[in-house]
DNA sequence: CGGTAACCGAGACGGTACGTCAAGTCTTAAC
DNA sequence: GTTAAGACTTGACGTACCGTCTCGGTTACCG
């Protein structure tokens, strides 16, 4: 029998979320216990248990109700600016300790699912303004515009997880004028 | 007292990067015990913390010995061609499991330096055929080229870890053409 | 705030005292979990709780209630088949499961109150017989009854406890004919 | 594959059992764990799990090889006067508080095997006294000897285990005037 | 060529955390 | 307004591995 969600204990429940958070950004997520999570919320490790199955969907859902939250800005008509602004806010949200910490763990243990609600907002949001930008005619009509938004996306995402180099805003800036290059019939 | 390297059994050692590099692929990295990898070599588990730290590393040298070997081939004359093998062949690299699994676990680790050694001869070489294109004019000559190249191989391997979508080579070849637009003069 | 046994509904305390015998007898005391009782009882924890503080006071109650009883019958005139069927009788007792489970139990939690309530009967029987027995001389008058008492039904007792050799009616009887000799006149 | 005795820590075993002696003294048993022993003896849990599978037998090999020794003194003529004592020293011997719990429990889990190991010594010395001393007449020749025997070690265990009355040396003494009336030919 | 120093297999050791179980307490919805 | 249901904190369970250690035994270098 599945426990049941109506008498859960919203008081533990946060406590859970705030303390794993708070526990992944000071040890890291593989030095992170379940025990001290349940020590730290001041729970038992069976209410842990009871909820979630082990540590990686824990973290998503602290990250998720906790976590860091987008700042949309409106369009302007620039694109070129536009998505610079929106890879330099990808950045700066891949930086915070805490999501770097669980995203990379997401990842790790291929959680599609759950690496796809983190991440896919952030890649909607350019792909929006390329199609926009495509009606305009900023953007050739043949270009694929998701193969687009991945390409912009794509090595920002890999400097994060490889390391490779350091993520600036001077690279993202870089990666922008690159892409559009490619996706306008203007040299 | 260090161990002393000329004494090292070569029969240990092979045992034991073999017994792991099975190990990994069956179970994959999280649950590979040191223990169960001493078992499988017939090997005491001093053997193994004698000439390893931990399971990273352990690893790591495994798939170096064992692990895929990259098929160079000469670069024809024609740019887009060679660098839709060259982005095939990295795909196919990535395919295997034991590959994946162990690559997975060190950007989880992020340790660069043998995320680095493993991926980075890859990128050398999409970067070696990009310069000799940007010496023959096919790509324009205020191209960054590393920039370029990771641009070409980061979307890859963003499918990679974070399996957005699967990783197909008609993917691979969408992209080149793509970024190729972006690299050189003519439309 | 003690509870109001006015109030207590009877179908819940039958159904818990059955449930408690039925499950002793099955797995054993110590295998016995209130939470079973209270799923088998169809009745909530809180209900056990709120009248028993625990496992053993609870399996009294069952004992007490549902137990097995005593066949009281007239005393012939001679003592020593009195005596031998006393103690049959005693055995037969013993031999029950769910008897045996739970006094084992209150022995060992070293409830004496409770002991002696479920064990003094059968002692009072043979007294009274010895007492009578007495006054007719077939006891000599300098005899500590209770002291004789506890002679008979004590190696009886600690066969069953110790289980130092199997409860035979033979065996019971060659006790009464020992101690009877010592407690008469005649050689 | 069995723990290899060979490799035992003596000063390991030592220590677990004195460490079981002084809780089960300080306890009770029900209230000793073995997570409690593990960390009083300064030992991993691991290593209590290797050499015994649960509490009991871990009691029982501490009891044996630190518990209360025999004292074996030799028979004189005095049939009586040897019984007394062997009586009193047996009542001595449960009245200390680590032997009754763990005797205690061992009776209430039946484990026959280990009661008969530390309760048959005591026995087994009344047993001999009384066969000697039917051999010089002084006990009647048909008297069933190990019948005599728990008849006399039978009252005192049953007080031992139901609490029914103190252990007095004088109950003891009064069971072996009773006894001995009942097995010898003089009034 | 015999001694000795390192490696080797094995596996016991002190630990940490696991995931489970039941105890006994507290809360809630329904009857 | 007591009950059933069940979530809660607590704490022990027994297991799995960790990384260290000690044990004989077996090489393989060195005097």
């Amino acid at each position: 029998m599945p426990p049941d969600a109506a008498r859960r204990s919203d008081r533990s429940r946060r406590a859970i979320l705030v303390a794993a958070l708070e526990l992944v950004e000071a040890l890291g997520y593989s030095k992170l216990t379940i025990e001290a999570v349940a020590a730290r919320a001041g729970v038992g490790k069976q209410t842990i248990y009871r909820w979630w199955p082990s540590k990686g969907p824990l973290l998503f859902d602290a990250l998720v109700e906790l976590g860091p939250v987008g700042h949309d800005s409106p369009p302007s008509g620039d694109l070129a600016a536009d998505l610079k602004r929106e890879l330099r806010l990808a950045v700066g949200e891949l930086a915070e300790r805490r999501f770097d910490q669980v995203c990379r763990v997401l990842v790790h243990e291929s959680r599609t699912d759950l690496v796809t609600l983190l991440l896919m907002p952030r890649r909607m949001v350019v792909e929006d303004r390329l199609r926009s930008a495509q009606r305009l005619g900023d953007v050739r009509p043949d270009v694929d515009v998701s193969a687009a938004a991945e390409l912009l996306l794509g090595s920002l995402y890999q400097r994060w997880l490889l390391r490779t180099a350091p993520l600036t805003e001077d690279f993202t800036d870089a990666v922008v004028d690159l892409v559009l290059r490619a996706l306008s019939d203007r040299p």
